[in-house]
DNA sequence: GGCTGATCTGAATCATCTA
DNA sequence: GTAGATGATTCAGATCAGC
């Protein structure tokens, strides 16, 4: 499953055709090891990266940006100029893999998240989200000279402003949450006992592995089975273990062989759940769309007939076209049930009831009707 | 107490010994006014800048009915670069009068926290903690494209990298968090009801009215009785009142008369509390809420997992995105249970059941387990 | 006055498909 | 690409109307 290819055998192969590099990690520096992936393949990026500030010589490219500050801090100003540039990167780098609708997740703490958010921005991608992981158990502060840090902070962007149909399983957050809205704040146990990966020594391997649950839900939120995953600071492969599980394939870039041999092995352990398992909720949106005349071909609403809102203050008249008439108005349900009231917009079919045995139903229940003889008919 | 100053007035004035503007509203742009105030005076800020939100079109909620969007002129900025110039030139007036050992808080979302995080670096100030304020009540997503926006972030920072005598009342928060040390996750309503300030007509005074009981958070922990606090976006004094009511000064800079007036009448109705009740001040707690996908990512419960009523007359599969599905219906534990019963409610927690060594238990049970954990975390 | 249910509102970067 | 039509979408809490 987890195997690793090199660079040069991925090049030779027609990037069109190549698959080979999906559920791989390829081992090296993150900006070079991208450069070999096509270019609008990758479906949601999830993103640890490092956010020690004295980076060094570990940084790959130099900064082209002009300074345009003046301050006594030439050196503490000098190695967040050498964070951004590697920021900079490594995030047009995957924005390049990024489908056009793919969405990118990157994790930080106040040491860097500034940072990234701004090249997020200044990059072209457009902030969806800022998610919050509230840790259940957060380290304590030793010194009591600040609050505890018991938080984590996620970016959800889409690569580009105008994006629209980016994935998100609205109706499966909802549904899974008590049916109320996903908040904007998450709570987590960090990643310890069982799940947390020992060397041989009972040392911890990666020093900042991230809980599966904490990934789970940002697939389950932002991707569907079948998507392609990157992560380009794969660690010991978090995101990879969460994607076979979930059925989303992944790609993963680490430089560190004893990283991606423990990554493997994880990986490889995991039993991926059944179709049945994965189905995401969906709402309404997903469901085919049914024209009003249909209700009248189908001889569920015939022409003549009147309909009402649900408290009876306004009526309209089914004519044969499948259009309505109220008063002056005439048109379809929507815009006649938006004329009536005097809004711009309405939903008909949840406006418009019919009577039946003395109680009024939304006209949107024979649109229920349709839809499932639709779908036994394929 | 609270009036307002003509910036010559200060000027010509001997700066040392000069204290007419404590206490005051300048009326005016913040970088000039600040500039009248003398360098190191300052002990805290608190600051809550325009937050470039960048509104589309309108939107309306699900009832039709518009949102009161924030398109205030004064939120108006051409680009990014336009923004980080004006953040970089009110954080540098701060600078200049914050004293060596005085804190900054700014608040922001995640239009423009990240730019202002970065300015804060760049300029030179260290940042202490990041702060989430989680909002009860937030303002729902109309459109169901995006996580629920529910909290606002506030970053703490000190005027310099080695600033090592700042206030912090570590104490004090410790003891007011039923001893324990108090988190970066911080929970309290929107401001509303009687605290919200309207004009004649019933509406809003300010379109971004911060609650008090933030303001008596951040004073109560990072300020003394008897400090100047400074807020350079004074609008409808929110500060300056929290600072009266704590024994603190203010200063305050705002350039709209009617939030000058709003905010002086104000100030001047609030009465000072006594020595003795400035101790020690609580904030609200959380009520635990668990949804049921919690469990899944816990572990408790597993997808593909078969639940039954405590009669085992229906049964249900859960799915891995939190949802759960019978016969021909999918969705949360409630909904599924309803509908199998063919009811319009239903409690999925009490309704539903595991079997655990031959025995049903309803999974209530692995909510109770869930909940421990978080009332940990606040 | 008290209770119940309807209405209103809050820092919001909030569509998608067909012609 | 753009214009027009379809039709999807809200949580907590304060306030108010009506009994």
């Amino acid at each position: 499953m987890a195997s690793s290819v090199s660079l040069a055998e991925i090049r030779k192969l027609s990037p069109e055709a190549d698959k080979s590099w999906l559920d791989t990690i390829i081992k090296g520096d993150c900006v070079a090891a991208l450069e070999a992936l096509p270019a609008g393949s990758i479906d949601m990026i999830f993103a640890d990266p490092p956010y020690n500030l004295q980076l060094g010589g570990d940084l790959t490219r130099p900064d082209q940006s002009a300074v345009d500050a003046v301050n006594d801090h030439w050196d503490q100003f000098e190695s967040f100029q050498a964070y951004d540039a590697f920021t900079r990167a490594w995030l047009l780098a995957c924005r390049r893999v990024l489908k056009p609708n793919g969405t990118i997740w990157v994790i930080g703490s106040y040491h860097n998240i500034f940072r990234v958010g701004s090249s997020l921005q200044d990059l072209g991608f457009w902030l969806l989200n800022d998610v919050v992981w509230r840790k259940t158990n957060p380290m304590p502060n030793f010194r009591g000279r600040r609050f505890q840090n018991a938080h984590e902070t996620l970016i959800w962007a889409s690569r580009d402003a105008d994006a629209k149909s980016y994935t998100f399983n609205y109706e499966a957050m909802k549904a899974a949450n008590d049916d109320v809205q996903m908040r904007s704040d998450w709570l987590f146990p960090i990643c310890t006992g069982g799940e947390r990966l020992k060397d041989e020594n009972g040392r911890k391997v990666h020093p900042t592995q991230k809980p599966e649950a904490l990934l789970a839900r940002i697939m389950m939120a932002s991707s569907k089975p079948g998507d392609v995953v990157l992560d380009p600071f794969f660690g010991t492969g978090t995101t990879g273990a969460v994607a076979r599980r979930l059925g989303r394939h992944f790609v993963g870039v680490e430089r560190e062989d004893s990283y991606i041999d423990a990554a493997r092995k994880r990986i490889d352990a995991v039993e991926p759940l059944g179709k049945a398992e994965l189905t995401v909720m969906t709402g309404k949106r997903a469901e085919p769309r049914v024209a009003f005349n249909v209700l009248i071909e189908a001889g569920l609403i015939r022409p003549g007939q009147v309909l009402t809102d649900s408290r009876k203050r306004f009526k309209a008249i089914v004519r044969a076209d499948g259009t309505v008439v109220a008063d002056n108005v005439a048109g379809s349900i929507h815009k006649v049930g938006a004329a009536v009231q005097g809004f711009d917009a309405c939903n008909g079919w949840t406006f418009w009831h019919t009577e039946k045995d003395g109680e009024l139903a939304p006209i949107d229940e024979f649109r229920t009707i349709v839809r499932a003889e639709m779908a036994r008919a394929g």
